[in-house]
DNA sequence: TCTATACTTCGTCATGTGGCGAAATGTGAA
DNA sequence: TTCACATTTCGCCACATGACGAAGTATAGA
């Protein structure tokens, strides 16, 4: 009950679940996110320390680069089976489309330069 | 989105979860889930609301009384499949057990009787 | 070591949510 | 119609949550 209570807590944010939505294009770095849902750093920061509480998703430290991650098939039956529910109830919304839109340029940037742009501003 | 994410918003609470599961065993009127969940009558309803808002139960007005049951097969396929994940992820959870135990003992009794109980106190 | 920087943690604020009791609603029975 | 009563709606309160900026942490590079 705790870890499927702490699951649903953690789906229950519109940019939470864009950025599970996002995941699916593969990993991503916090600036990349960042970018993506244009809010804060540290509020950013704070949407994903709670979807890796609840493991919706891995991570993986990079030098001073963190990349997030769906969670792989050793993860809990209850977040892999959450996790593909998002994706599926979301694949065809129209947020989903235009922010897989938006994710292709920021893929296309160095993701130095997105760091760049964010402390400028 | 706007439906993914209420649907989500509405499993973010485990009395709502609680209620979820319980349904799994047929329907139930106002009385007998305010008997389960020890909540006040006010509350209950409001849970019910969230719940049925989100298209995750639906209602069946009997004179006084009013059922919720889990939603049939022409339900949204988001709905349909967040409560099977709901079901297959509390199945087998300690507060499950134990409510489907209450229940067995509210089941057992006169509705009649459990709300006369509920207006004493 | 010192600096720059990618990210997190902390403090704060506005808003959202869950709880209750009182009052309102609607329905069966007298 | 009038009463009893199951449920909902309303108003309120305490607490949770999401947002930000400032300060802290950790790591690559000079």
């Amino acid at each position: 009950m705790r870890e499927v209570l702490e699951i649903a807590k953690a789906l229950a944010d519109g940019n939470r679940l864009r950025v599970l939505t996002a995941l699916a294009g593969g990993e991503l770095c916090v600036c990349q996110i960042v970018e993506l849902l244009q809010l804060a750093p540290s509020t950013v920061s704070k949407h994903m320390t709670i979807l890796r509480q609840a493991r919706l998703v891995e991570s993986r430290k990079d030098g001073r680069w963190m990349h997030y991650r769906l969670p792989g098939r050793n993860a809990p039956k209850a977040v892999r089976d959450a996790v593909a529910w998002v994706r599926r109830s979301l694949a065809e919304s129209p947020q989903t489309m235009q922010d897989r839109k938006r994710l292709k340029a920021i893929l296309a940037m160095d993701p130095e330069e997105i760091c760049r742009r964010q402390n400028r501003s």
